[in-house]
DNA sequence: CGATATCCGGACCGGATCGGTACTGTATGG
DNA sequence: CCATACAGTACCGATCCGGTCCGGATATCG
C-alpha cells in the first residue's frame, strides 16, 4: 500500500498554511509573519498537539524556523517552490526507505538468505526518491486549487500488463 | 519512511526464485517447473507459511499460476521482464496509495479542513506509480547480482536543498 | 529588574494495523 | 484409496503510528 504517514499529510497542510500567512485575524501584520501552533491548528483543523509535533519535526529538519518566547511561532525557512515532497517526508517520517534492508541497513536481517535482497530495492528507492524530489509543495498547492478541473484523473498510464486490483 | 510491506520484499525474492527454476534438486526437470511452497521457503529462507501467503496473493493477482494436486506447485505466469514492481506491490499490499484521502478515498475524512488535501497527493501518487511501473523484476534481479560493484551507492542526487536527516 | 504568559521540547500511553502461525477443506496424482 | 499440496479461514503477537501530557526556556509587560 506504500503507507505514508498521516503526519506527512498534516505537514503538507501545515506548510501550505504557513506559506499563505495570516490574512484574516486581528493581529495586524506580525513582523515575521510567524504563526503559532494553535493558530495553525485552528485554521487547518488538525489537533494542536499534532501540529506542534509536525512543526517540531519540520523545525528539526530546517524546513521551518522557530521563534521562541511570548510572541513566538513558526515561519517558513524556504518558499514552497524550494521544498520538495521528499524533504517533508524525510523530515516527518525519516529517511526514505521502502524496506529495512536498504541504505542504512544496520544488518538487522535475521536470515542470511533474505539479505541477498540487499541493494535490490536501491533502484526502486532511487526512482521514488527522484520522483518525490521533483515535486515541490508549490506544485501540490497549485494542484489542489482547481478541484473542478480534475473530476477523475486517470493517474499514470500503465504500460505493464495491469492486474486485477 | 514510505513503509513498504515486508511481504512485498518476500514476494520479489519468491518471484525471482521462481524464475530461476529448480536447478539443483534431484527432481529431474519437472514438466512445468512448478515449485512448491516448502521448496521455495527452503531455498529463500522465508518461513513456509509466509511463502504460501505471498504465493496466494501473487496467484490471486495473476502473476503466478497455481497447480493444485499432489504434484502441484507454483509457476510464473509471465517472465520477470514483464512484471513491474508496481504489480507486485499492488498484488501484495493492495493498490498504491500514499494516504487515505486519495483515489478511492471513501470520504473517511473526519475533519472537513483536512479534506482540502483531497487530490493533493495525486501528483505524487502518479509519479511514484510511474516510477514503480518502469522498473521490472528482471532489472532488480540484475541489480542485485554484482554486490561487489556497488559498495556504497550514493543513490539519487538531490538537487533540492538537502536537510539534516 | 522581576513576574508572567506563552510557546517549544521531550516523554508517555493507547490504539490500530501488520506480520506470522495454525487448522481445516478440497482437489489432484500415484 | 491414500498421500500430497494448494486454498481458505481464523487467531495471536508484535511493532509502529497517532494522540496527549508535562517540563524548560524565552520574550514581553509592569
Amino acid at each position: 500500500m506504500l503507507r505514508l504517514s498521516k503526519l506527512t499529510d498534516y505537514a503538507v497542510v501545515v506548510l501550505i498554511r504557513l506559506s499563505e500567512g495570516e490574512r484574516a485575524p486581528a493581529r495586524c501584520c506580525a513582523e515575521d509573519a510567524v504563526q503559532t501552533s494553535p493558530g495553525i491548528a485552528n485554521a487547518t483543523g488538525v489537533p494542536e498537539p499534532t501540529v506542534a509535533k509536525v512543526l517540531k519535526a519540520l523545525a528539526g529538519a530546517g524546513l521551518v524556523v522557530s521563534q521562541r518566547g511570548a510572541r513566538g511561532g513558526y515561519r517558513l525557512a524556504r518558499p514552497l517552490s524550494e521544498i520538495a515532497v521528499a524533504d517533508v517526508i524525510t523530515a516527518v517520517d525519516g529517511p526514505i526507505a521502502l524496506t529495512a534492508c536498504v541504505d542504512g541497513g544496520a544488518g538487522g536481517c535475521d536470515v542470511q538468505s533474505l539479505c541477498a535482497v540487499r541493494g535490490r530495492w536501491d533502484l526502486v528507492n532511487a526512482a521514488i526518491r527522484e520522483a518525490l524530489t521533483g515535486i515541490t509543495l508549490a506544485e501540490m498547492r497549485e494542484a489542489s486549487v482547481p478541484p473542478a478541473f480534475r473530476p477523475m484523473p486517470d493517474l499514470a498510464p500503465r504500460p505493464a500488463p495491469a492486474v486485477a486490483e
